[in-house]
DNA sequence: GTCTATACGATGATAGAC
DNA sequence: GTCTATCATCGTATAGAC
């Protein structure tokens, strides 16, 4: 009887066309959720299929290894997330170039950070995807860190020739240390948002993100335009 | 005839004083080296014992499991370089302090910032333990990041009121949030003293440390005094 | 094509005999 | 101190059910 049922709902006519539709996403959830967690290395297939409540070759199934499983999660997140914020750039740069003018630096800044960090809102689908990249930013030599900066290497050659354009001041070999300060800021503050040691308790960790962009845009430029 | 060249310079009179007496140390060494260059959760006790030429066993013999190598490998160096940093904040705060000034922003950082990079002048023997600690300072709700905070509350709580005194304009969340960027800064190039990706060829990524001290300098103190 | 059960070989950390 | 045994757990591979 409950056989029958179960084969009348999910093997019916349309099951060539839908069984399990949502095991891959699945994964890939509970994957972004324990590698953000835990590290990747530390986090085992076991524990992803378990929190999946898929069957633990599922993910070599789906995606060959856990490696190409890691890949899949940046992936999924990262091009979306990068498209918007070359869009953004791109649409900045245009504007100021119609009027003649240069970008400023923080305008430019804040086509990188604020996408970004909106991401982190607490709730939201991609909170972890966040809080993972800033993990994998912070291991180098990493298949993790290999992946990541493939996806990024156009954006970010397109972000350093605007800032160059908002800074004509600064030496290329200073523009560079200093972009490579900033995101290092910008990967911790990723890493970090929950409450943890080194945070006194009267400091409001769970600030509003708007107020946290304009927070971190104030230092960012500042340090930036140092003169 | 070699066993009597040997016995006589390691099993002589003072054998019973002096047995194996770089084992430690070397465990010490291997472990700081492979835990920076390829993280902690990655490297194997095999990998540490092979490279540091003792017994699988040894490591556990000396110092109880992986996780109390770790904390050793921290503590032999950190220990002594906190209490530079923390000698030369109260120096200065000591200094200033007489002369009835506040000390300002820019001193306050380079007694934290300036023993810190210089253990990472290449060929040094610290080197390997700056990368370390910038990987740990990666890792939220890890061991390490648990061992790493312990010993370094006390130095954070006097480096954070040196910063007050330096910024009485700030208020404590905007102070604590800025430090925390600052820091996100400094734990970046703590990991990244080697050319990858990200890192265009003409930049010059082995600055001498005194300048790069400088041009960080010139960014988080900027970065802070934002108005 | 999708999913499950199970097995494999490698490697992890540790404990106990010597 | 060393050597060896042990046992858990890892990522992956495969055979077969649906």
């Amino acid at each position: 009887m409950y056989d029958f049922v179960r084969s009348f709902f999910f093997y019916g006519s349309r099951n060539h066309l839908m069984s399990q539709p949502d095991t891959k996403q699945r994964i890939l959830n509970a994957g972004e959720h324990l590698f953000a967690r835990d590290g990747y290395h530390p986090t085992s297939l076991r524990s992803i299929t378990t929190e999946a409540k898929v069957n633990l070759a599922a993910v070599n199934y789906h995606f060959g290894s856990k490696e190409s499983l890691l890949e899949a999660v940046i992936e999924r997140r990262l091009e979306p997330l990068n498209k918007i914020r070359l869009g953004q750039l791109e649409a900045l740069l245009e504007k100021t170039g119609q009027a003649g003018e240069s970008p400023t630096c923080r305008d430019v800044l804040r086509t990188f950070i604020e996408p970004t960090l909106r991401m982190r809102i607490h709730g939201s689908d991609s909170e972890d995807f966040v809080a993972l990249i800033g993990r994998i930013l912070a291991e180098p030599r990493s298949v993790a860190m290999k992946i990541f900066m493939h996806h990024m290497e156009p954006l970010m050659n397109r972000l350093f020739y605007a800032l160059a354009l908002s800074l004509p001041e600064l030496s290329r070999q200073t523009l560079f240390w200093r972009v490579h300060f900033a995101f290092g800021s910008l990967s911790h503050i990723m890493r970090y948002h929950e409450r943890q040691a080194m945070i006194p308790e009267d400091v409001n960790i769970d600030m509003p993100v708007d107020d946290l962009i304009e927070l971190f845009l104030d230092f960012a430029t500042a340090g930036m335009e140092a003169s």
